[in-house]
DNA sequence: GCTGAATTCAAACGCTTGTTTGAATTTTGA
DNA sequence: TCAAAATTCAAACAAGCGTTTGAATTCAGC
């Protein structure tokens, strides 16, 4: 494979990241791409065998990257004590809120996914997903009460995780009237301390 | 407007949420519509001006539906101590897990919104949403030192929102394996309870 | 029953869609 | 340099899309 056909491909693959971040699968036209891209129709088909194989190949493309820039690791959330691995894990959850540029696109790619799930990939994302869960449920115990169920366990690392997720979720809303919130490094780090202050205080059943 | 051409539009109302709330604006084509509603084509113009005017009736639709089943009412908090109205709130937000058929329609309808957000009834949605939040930031207000700033209480009052939230929208995914939560009224008033004592004590500052 | 309005109908319209085709061009390796 | 493979190209293809059209049918009110 030659250079100028790779930047044929990744031509078609950056086109197609911002159409599908911005309008969906189904409301982006294969025209679209390769008007944006600046390549002949016919490439689609060529390096990746349609529609279908190029926005497989997105999602996947955007999942290695989230990946990149999450840099997640469960195994340093052990070596910390309990309140640093929540606080950290906190953080890690609102890193997106700083994503920039290509981040932002992948993370729109994402939530189409979530109302729009393509079949191949879903367990793809979900397996991407679930070490975030297992991970939260683990810290949590270290909260509770030993006796805890695992469906209480679990519950509680998923309402951990949507106090979180919210505020990734509808970043552009905050940003704007009337909430206009200003999302820096600074808030992102006091947000931190905030929810794990209150999630710390709230699993304190018996200190 | 006579009996049998009421029958025609609420067919067509009718199949066009099913279909909407499955694969949103872009994938649903108005043949689908009309052959899901046993109706001629052109009556989706004559009813509704077209596949947008029919979008829009969805939406206001799903909206008045969603009103109705929810049944909120901001000033019933004020009446109550405000562990009472935690709890009370937190149980409203969750109350959609309990949805049926066609109110799940409405929400999955929502859903798509927040990723292709409509222009001519964001506002109308936004509007829907901000007495939640206006709401939810007096309750937390009340547990709150007397000197907290805007933004802080409003960050309650979103992560508040958030713990119940994250269940909600991905309620499809907890229902199957690996989680199998069993979503009924038990489950419900459970993590109503679980949610507000999380949060009772999480805003437990200065008792 | 009659007339005008409302509603439904079948099909056409003009445009868009993703895939395919075969030729042209470029690249690769001997 | 040459031949084969890889890649790109322009255009065609078949199907689908939402809107429109004008006729047919139904409804409503006198």
């Amino acid at each position: 494979m030659s250079r100028p056909s790779e930047y044929t491909r990744n031509n078609i693959l950056k086109a197609a990241v911002a159409l599908f971040a911005e309008r969906g699968y189904d409301g982006t036209s294969i025209r679209a791409i390769v008007s944006k891209a600046r390549v002949n129709q016919a490439a689609i088909n060529y390096h990746f065998k349609g529609k279908e194989g190029l926005y497989f190949e997105v999602l996947k493309v955007a999942f290695e990257g989230y990946l990149r820039f999450d840099n997640f690791d469960p195994e340093r959330l052990k070596d910390m004590s309990r309140e640093e691995a929540l606080r950290s894990f906190v953080y890690q959850q609102l890193r997106p809120l700083l994503a920039r540029d290509q981040m932002i696109r992948y993370i729109r790619i994402f939530a189409w996914e979530n109302v729009r799930p393509s079949k191949v990939l879903t367990n793809f994302v979900k397996t991407g997903a679930m070490p975030f869960l297992a991970s939260a449920t683990e810290l949590v115990r270290r909260f509770l009460p030993p006796g805890t169920s695992d469906q209480d366990a679990m519950c509680t690392a998923i309402s951990l995780m949507g106090q979180c997720s919210v505020f990734v979720r509808n970043r552009e809303q905050f940003t704007k009237p009337p909430f206009n919130l200003k999302i820096d490094e600074a808030f992102v780090a006091r947000l931190s301390d905030f929810i794990s202050e209150l999630a710390l205080k709230g699993m304190a059943r018996q200190l």
